[in-house]
DNA sequence: TTTGTTTTTAAACAGTGTTCAATTATTTTT
DNA sequence: AAAAATAATTGAACACTGTTTAAAAACAAA
């Protein structure tokens, strides 16, 4: 009886339709500025129909999240054959900024917006794993440069913390829009600008 | 004729109330979910009467955003007394990590949280002038490390903005409760040893 | 007291997220 | 094939939102 397979399909593919719609329009014009009558325009349902497939807006939101940190961490991958440890922290810098510039609102999602309450759902813990995980990539990668004799007299988890809160620092000061003030001409390329200083450092650090 | 003076004084009294008013409502429940109608009820005038005082909800945002940064600005004046730019640099860094963690709400609203949008008109720039003063104070001071000898090769823009980023991403880490995610046993302190990694740092960039 | 100005209000407009009874479409059973 | 049962979809409604505006109230000046 394949009836009740295809409508099981047709359920899930209804399902993608609102999420493609949603991601469209928040990566358009913004979360908050998306409406859920928006999207029903856009798929050409009623608003109320789509409240059969996530029980709010949020939901549809946490949908699109889901796979953020894996994204993240997939695109880290292509580092796995950098055996230089600078050159691979370095890499990871340029992927993280790329990410967060490319993907703003996963971004913010991520790392910026109010977390919610971490310690009530399991299912909330499992999505922070992922995060974990790259910040745990990026130790063990500083871990490696440390023994290859750079950041001599450093401790390697602060020094994590600052490296990581350094591309995070720049790249939310963009998405939550506090260079356009005091960067009138040349908020495009401040983040990249700011990235080349950071390896520029490193570089420094490393005669 | 002190009657134009009281009823002045007795005007700019009340946009102050609007001020607390909405000063203690977006602390607590966020900017976004803090509507015209809370502020109202909370001061017991009408809705519409706020629009007297203020054009619309984002000058209320853009009033309170200014006097945070007349504070932050105002914790910086006792660095006048460092003649060493490079001291003063560090100084900065500590007052502005300090400000941040014993005012996490004000600095959420100041660099966090999303800001309504600021159309580029010329008015509004003025308002905007505090938040720019802090920021050329800074660039000031690097620029004088620069002319002192220390970052070579840096274009002094960017490595503001880098520099900036750096104390921002770790106090806003800290306070947006990313850190606990990732590092279980010692979020008390981390955000002090990762600001004494960046002065080691510093330190070595110098030498 | 009357006039003129400023302050305040209530109502209205167009939008929001969300809920729900009623309708339509589809599948299952008779 | 007709009837019953189930599922999907709708549109209206609810309680909100920021903002505008005409009218009312308050108050100063004449």
């Amino acid at each position: 009886m394949g009836i009740a397979e295809r409508k099981e399909r047709d359920k899930e593919e209804l399902r993608e339709r609102i999420l493609v719609a949603a991601k469209t329009l928040f990566l358009e014009k913004g979360v908050e500025k998306t409406s859920i009558r928006n999207i029903a325009d856009l798929i050409e349902y009623s608003p109320g129909s789509i409240y059969h497939y996530f029980k709010d807006k949020n939901e549809i939101f946490h949908a699109l999240h889901q796979g953020g940190f894996q994204q993240l961490m997939s695109r880290m991958e292509v580092l796995a054959s950098v055996s230089n440890p600078m050159e691979r922290l370095k890499g990871m810098g340029s992927i993280y900024v790329q990410f967060a510039l490319e993907n703003p609102d996963m971004y913010d999602l991520m790392f910026i917006k109010e977390a919610p309450i971490l310690h009530v759902s399991n299912s909330n813990e499992e999505q922070w794993k992922e995060g974990f995980g790259t910040f745990n990539f990026l130790r063990a990668t500083i871990q490696e440069c440390i023994q290859t004799g750079y950041f001599r007299g450093h401790e390697e988890e602060a020094l994590s913390f600052l490296i990581w809160s350094t591309v995070h620092g720049m790249v939310s000061l963009r998405i939550r829009r506090r260079c356009e003030v005091v960067l009138a001409q040349r908020q495009e390329t401040i983040v990249k600008d700011g990235l080349n200083e950071f390896f520029s450092i490193l570089d420094r650090l490393s005669s």
